[in-house]
DNA sequence: TGGAATGATGTTTTT
DNA sequence: CATCATTCCA
């Protein structure tokens, strides 16, 4: 088995563990992905039975990478066979094929968290109770966190602690609505991403001959990034793991991020507890990153109180420092980013595909894929609102759902009217009132017949039933068609194809495409299934199972030379040879939500550590001194995890230090960075876009001050990113300027000194404004 | 009943 | 600023 040679001492003696429980810390870049593939490799070519193997991973997309260096060890045929996927995935599996056990439909419905929120937003108005003390999405995440702690309903209302809980925040009836969530999921037959942790639970604990049987199946566990796993699956793993003791877990508690989730740090810490005789190995070299960036972030997570001691070192070069930029605006920040990507490319041929902008949310993605695009760099977004979360995929795949399981009432919600059929909200309102009082399903009140609803009659029933005999023709056909086949045919006949065909609008167009895609997905799917077993006869309900727990990040990385744009969490797992972190302000990264706490605020550390240990080569942070937030300018410091990073290891690029070389520190460098500290910045309070002054923002010398295209049109002039009022020396009243929100407009009056300079402007389309030139982006209109 | 127009409202992170 | 939800009108 040469492949062992690849290894070092430490991972060797990981992956050459045959029996017994082991545990791997495994530094970032230490190597852990190769001592888990390895490893597998290695009970495989012992004898061991690839089916008795369980790998969890905690992405699908990890879990084929995996399988496919697996692959070409040992052969894919063999590989193949392996359990491997994600928690959510492989238990989903299971719960199909023991669902009735726990009187479910093996066709049941995996709720996703829109779906679950409706739900419960329907439920608070069942009751009568005041979504504003109700948030959905609190309520949400009480139950869900119940649920990652095996609490079910009546557990919850048993709860003293809870009960107080919900009983300070002023919200006592969280139980209640607990109660009605977990009966129509059920009456629904869906289960919630939760759920399907919960009830593996369930089945693992009330049916011993179910315990027995995935004990003696899977004779080798392997879990990886064991530090975020969360109650619920440690139990599951403790309990599969409990009769012969073969597990393995590797994780890195510096690299614990999903605490929100309910994730358990103590999982790690308490695994000797456990097991006996735990081997424990801790994997230290990094192979990864530059020394720069090794020791940046050492220096970084040392500021957490909370960890497993252990030193990441590498011998690979001490590399460049990690840079840090400052802008004035989040716009002026992306197009640093995309610039400097831009002059790597073209001036080092550094491939697309070696750089990533990492931030802290979704919403940032905006400015870099701006600025991206302007510079013609390709670039694709990972995460956000995937592809599966657009309404016209929703919409079909909800017809799959109500195909699979006729009483998904969500989705039948979704689809009952759309395309449009004549049945409103009345008839719907009709309906829903009278499936709660008869529990039953929406399905079943309209079809069955020998109870018909009291409250329907005449025409909105026949309606209903026209759509149900309609959704009948699809089951029927579930047992003949092929997955493929059925859903073009539920596509077509469904109406919902040519109500899109007709929208010939751009967004409209998108959308049929979208369907398209979504179709040949489907067909990608069962010609998949077909080809691994040719005897195979991939259902719909099969694709839906895949699709329910399929992410944005899982897609197919066909074309892959890109710019790669995801959040930090998104990023967990992956490395890049250039990486931009970007918006690093206080309230952003770390976010205001963790402010109040010190566990959570060493999350956000973690997490910062994590970005930071992505990076092969450079690694560049930014942060913006304005930033658009709700439709407002407001003013941001720089995160103070920027002044964590040992200094050494840093150097500031737009403060006017000459640049530094590696490492070597020395007094002109302090003063760089004192003088960068003392620029001024706008001030912590949140400054209106057009309203109050921020005096403290100085204007920026007119040697850096960008030019920027307005997007209303106009003939370019000039712009002013911080506006700083003496920009624009020909303003007077009466010039006709252009305002990227208001269009065109004329200067009515002009007041204040600069850079404080205020204008009345009146817009024809918007009314007269005042605007104070430091902030507006006005754009001078030639005639 | 359906659609458009208006107004309130909210943003971490993900399976 | 977006999206959503509610409202209002045809």
């Amino acid at each position: 088995m040469e492949f062992l040679n690849e290894l070092n001492e430490a991972q060797r003696a990981a992956a050459t563990h045959v029996d017994g429980p082991m545990m791997v810390i495994a530094g970032a870049g230490s190597g852990k992905t190769r001592v888990l593939t390895y490893r597998i490799a290695y009970l495989i070519e012992r004898g061991v039975d690839p089916f008795s193997i369980l790998a969890l991973t905690f992405t699908n997309k990890a879990a084929r990478e995996m399988k496919e260096r697996i692959g070409k060890v040992i052969g894919e045929s063999e590989a193949k066979n392996i359990w491997m996927g994600t928690f959510h995935s492989v238990f989903a599996r299971i719960l199909r094929s023991e669902a009735e056990r726990i009187n479910y439909t093996r066709n049941f419905t995996i709720y996703d968290t829109a779906d679950s929120r409706s739900l419960i937003k329907d439920i608070i108005k069942g009751l009568n109770l005041d979504d504003k003390v109700y948030k959905p999405a609190s309520v949400q995440a009480r139950i869900s966190g119940a649920k990652n702690n095996l609490i079910d309903a009546t557990g919850y209302a048993d709860h003293p602690e809870i009960q107080s809980e919900d009983a300070q925040a002023g919200r006592p009836h969280i139980a209640t609505i607990y109660q009605h969530y977990e009966s129509r999921c059920f009456r629904a037959q869906a289960m919630d991403f939760d759920d399907l942790l919960f009830k593996m639970n369930i089945l693992l604990r009330d049916f011993p001959d179910l315990l027995y049987k995935y004990q003696s199946k899977f004779a080798y566990l392997m879990v990886d990034e064991y530090q975020d796993t969360n109650f619920a699956q440690y139990l599951i793993i403790k309990q599969l793991a409990a009769q012969r003791e073969n597990i393995c877990v590797v994780g890195d508690d510096a690299q614990s991020i999903y605490g929100f989730r309910g994730a358990n740090i103590e999982n790690i810490l308490n695994f000797k507890h456990d097991f006996k005789a735990v081997k424990t190995v801790k994997l230290e070299q990094n192979y990864r990153s530059t020394r720069a960036i090794v020791e940046a972030a050492n220096s970084v997570i040392a500021h957490n109180k909370d960890q497993i001691p252990k030193s990441v070192w590498t011998e690979n070069g001490d590399g460049r420092r990690i840079q840090i930029n400052r802008h004035y605006t989040d716009n002026e920040e992306g197009r640093h980013v995309a610039t400097r990507i831009f002059d790597m490319h073209h001036q080092q041929q550094v491939p697309f595909k070696d750089f990533a902008i990492l931030y802290r949310t979704n919403a940032q993605s905006r400015a870099f894929e701006e600025s991206l695009r302007k510079l013609n760099l390709p670039y694709r977004i990972y995460g956000g609102t995937s592809f599966y979360q657009r309404k016209e995929i929703k919409d079909l795949i909800a017809y799959f759902r109500l195909v699979a399981n006729p009483r998904d009432d969500e989705a039948f919600k979704r689809v009952v009217n759309y395309p449009a059929r004549g049945i409103g909200k009345s008839t719907m309102d009709k309906l829903i009132i009278e499936a709660g009082e008869r529990n039953a399903a929406l399905w079943d009140v309209v079809t069955d017949e020998s109870m018909p609803p009291t409250t329907l009659s005449g025409a909105p029933l026949k309606k209903l039933r026209d759509f149900t005999n309609m959704i009948r023709r699809f089951m029927a056909d579930m047992d003949r068609m092929a997955a493929d086949e059925l859903a073009l045919e539920i596509a077509k006949h469904s109406g919902l194809v040519s109500e899109l065909y007709r929208d010939k609008t751009p967004e409209g167009v998108a959308r049929y495409d979208n369907i398209q895609e979504l179709l040949n997905g489907v067909q990608a799917f069962a010609e998949q299934a077909r080809e691994a077993d040719p005897d195979a006869r991939p259902t719909l309900g099969d694709f839906l199972l895949d699709v329910a727990l399929l992410t944005d990040a899982d897609q197919d990385d066909d074309d892959l030379n890109k710019v790669a744009m995801m959040t930090i969490h998104a990023a967990k797992g992956l490395e890049f040879k250039h990486v931009s972190i970007v918006g690093l302000e206080e309230n952003l990264f770390p976010s205001q939500m963790a402010m109040q706490s010190r566990a959570d605020l060493e999350e956000e550390r973690r997490l910062f550590y994590v970005a930071l240990t992505r990076a092969e080569e450079t690694c560049a942070l930014s942060f913006a001194q304005t930033r658009y937030r709700f439709g407002q300018v407001i003013s941001a410091e720089p995160s103070r995890f920027i002044e964590e990073i040992d200094e050494q290891y840093v150097e500031y690029s737009n403060a006017k230090a000459a640049k530094p070389t590696p490492f070597a520190g020395g007094a002109s460098f302090e003063q760089a960075r004192k003088q960068w500290k003392q620029m001024p910045s706008a001030g912590g309070d949140t400054a209106k876009a057009f309203g109050r002054l921020a005096d403290k923002a100085a204007p920026k010398p007119a040697a850096e001050r960008p030019f920027q295209r307005s997007s209303t049109g106009g003939k370019l002039k000039r712009v002013d990113p911080i506006g700083d009022g003496g920009a624009l020396p020909d303003l007077q009243e009466g010039t006709l300027v252009s305002h990227e929100r208001f269009g065109k407009g004329k200067i009515v009056k002009l007041e204040g000194a600069a850079p404080n300079t205020k204008a009345t402007v009146f817009f024809p389309e918007a009314g007269t404004k005042q605007l104070l030139l430091k902030f507006a982006k006005l754009t001078v209109i030639e005639e």
